[in-house]
DNA sequence: TGTTGTGAAGGCGTTCACAGCC
DNA sequence: GGCTGTGAACGCCTTCACAACA
């Protein structure tokens, strides 16, 4: 019974979902076999009830008394978060977050590829980023194309980001996920996430004021 | 009239100060004196009836049938979240993503500067970043004291998090800003905030499914 | 007239509490 | 006895709608 497809799913309720599939993953990998709602709930920062209603959203996954199976919750989750499947990424602005991107083995690991970087410096143009050629920003929209890229990821600076994402969703990307300040208007069609550091600090600075 | 010290504000609230606050910064820069709830709400993502909403929780400050004095709100909102102070900012794990933090600009433009880095990488301790001295990990408690450091920012891999949590709590920073996956515990005197970048592809994959 | 400030209504996610099942 | 699954209650944030006022 999978009522993915019917049902509309809340943004907090999937990201506590990612939550839930690395901490299994942790428990899988220490030899654990089940685990209650109670043990995911204390290792996620969610509630119990709240595990419990996240899941049966999807479906009845749990056994009573024991609880879930760890290794079979694994694959149903990451089947729900679509992660049994490979996604092609292009990163725009080869900058420091783009190498730290890119090195990030989480993403690999998770089937996220990293298959194209993207700057407007001349400069940078044609050097050589961990195996990858930087391209032009010229080349982006070709690019996206031949590569079949299905997400860019925006670390250009603000004034580029809009121009940077009206490529992006010309060359036909399905989701972005930005991290230069400032809003970006995108088509319904297509998902955006945004990822701003100066809120992080300054919401962290009003709590410490 | 400051309702700040009663009231209570909700964390969306304070993340939408912090967007508008950004918006006010551009507004003035373009010469424009005034701005209503509408353009405000056009800009950052929000209503009209938002924008009027989270801004009077701190105070009656536009005027009505002409908006928001654009030099005036962005000064309150500075003061709001505690913006018109400096902080002395300590990033641990001294990689790919502590380069971008260090050479991000928003940051100092807002008062957050950079102090210290750190890392437990003897072959990183020692070195040079833009005119810091990378410092062993030993070192944290002592010299974020001697640093008056008040916030404290995680690029360490998962499984160091723990402890250099524990270790910036102990020194005494008041808020640390998290990129690490898996949950942090601090005690509640200790403000936390969480980016992770895992989720955020997640959620988009799921998205896109 | 144009726009703010705000009580009231609405919507949505979380928590409760317990029936159902192993 | 232990733990899941879930309708109902709750609480919180958002939106509405309009009085107040420059």
């Amino acid at each position: 019974v999978n009522a993915a497809e019917e049902l509309r799913i809340s943004d907090p309720t999937v990201r506590r979902l990612s939550g839930y599939y690395r901490i299994l993953g942790e428990l899988r990998a220490g030899g654990e076999e089940t685990v209650s709602s109670y043990d995911l709930a204390h290792r996620s920062g969610a509630t119990p009830a709240q595990v419990r209603k996240d899941l049966s959203l999807f479906g009845h996954f749990g056994k009573r008394g024991t609880g879930y199976a760890v290794a079979q919750l694994e694959t149903e989750i990451r089947a729900i978060l679509g992660l049994n499947r490979h996604w092609r990424v292009g990163v725009v602005g080869a900058g420091n977050l783009a190498h730290a991107l890119i090195a990030y083995r989480e993403f690999a690991r998770e089937g996220f590829e990293i298959v194209a970087v993207f700057d407007n410096d001349p400069a940078k143009v044609g050097q050589d980023w961990n195996g990858l050629r930087v391209r032009s920003i010229d080349e982006l929209v070709d690019a996206v194309r031949e590569e079949r890229i299905d997400i860019g990821i925006i670390t250009a600076p603000a004034e580029a980001a809009t121009d940077v994402a009206q490529r992006l969703i010309r060359a036909g990307v399905r989701g972005i996920l930005n991290f230069a300040p400032g809003k970006l208007f995108v088509p319904k069609h297509v998902s955006l996430r945004n990822v701003n550091l100066a809120i992080e600090l300054e919401s962290l600075s009003y709590a410490l004021k």
